[in-house]
DNA sequence: TGAAATCGGAACGAATCAGTCTGATTTAGG
DNA sequence: CCTAAATCAGACTGATTCGTTCCGATTTCA
């Protein structure tokens, strides 16, 4: 029920690559820097979400990366998804048969949970993640 | 994003627990021949189970375990919580500090999302889960 | 009193994850 | 056209956590 590092490192380098959004290309080094994740890491992460098509990446000199998509079509599924692939709470929930595959009561009732949290998850866009919030409301 | 498969075992434990709940005690063992997971991992189960106040256990011969609540106000938040530890995506959530606790814009978000998915959880009581439904309905 | 059955904690092995590094590819400039 | 720099992409190593199993302490019934 906890997010991996990758993940949440993920997210941080997408708001970071969100507000780079107009200005073109961006390195990897330099979201690591702004970021002050370790630049290694972020390579590792940039790479995932290149493959999940959410982020373009411009090789060779004066390359970089830019966002795939507009911020608000990007959910905060599609990132987690990215780096830790299909969510799904349970095994049996991918196909993959489980110990009590059979007469397994509880089975049928993950998909419906499973679902209910990726929608709570769709339902948030970078652009909402990415936005400085001016926190001076009182908690 | 992947439950751990002892919460998904726990669930699966409670579930036959709470078709026991009338007939009084029930032993570990007996949940895992019903249940076809392996014993000394119900038994594992079992008790984080009962150190987190969802099951009651009675010591020594003819003992065995029961439902501290009834059914209904236990939900599967309240499983995996007691398996996995406190539901949290990040450990900034947690209060720990991450690499980037410095100006880090996505923090004041995490918690919104936290409680969205445990409010999900949440609402899905043990009754539910246990309840064989009917999947005549075409799929 | 004896014995059985239970929970509780500790130890081992495996798997996944985080982090780091080196190599291949591509572009810009001379 | 060639050189050179900068980039991404994939593979490797180490560590942490998870899963599983086993054994001991405690408690109750007969």
């Amino acid at each position: 029920m906890r997010l991996s590092n990758l993940a949440d490192y993920a997210v941080v380098t997408m708001c970071q690559a969100a507000r780079h959004c107009g200005g073109g290309k961006v390195s990897a080094a330099e979201l690591a820097s702004e970021s002050g994740l370790p630049a290694p890491t972020v390579q590792k992460v940039v790479s995932k979400l290149t493959s999940a098509g959410l982020l373009r990446s411009s090789r060779g000199a004066g390359g970089g990366l830019q966002l795939a998509r507009p911020a608000a079509a990007i959910s905060l599924a599609d990132i987690v998804e990215a780096v830790e692939g299909p969510i799904a709470l349970t095994a049996c929930v991918e196909g993959e048969d489980c110990a009590v595959h059979e007469k397994c009561s509880v089975k049928p009732h993950w998909p419906i949970v499973n679902s209910a949290l990726r929608g709570a998850l769709a339902e948030i866009p970078l652009t909402r993640l990415a936005q400085i919030p001016q926190v001076k409301e009182v908690a």
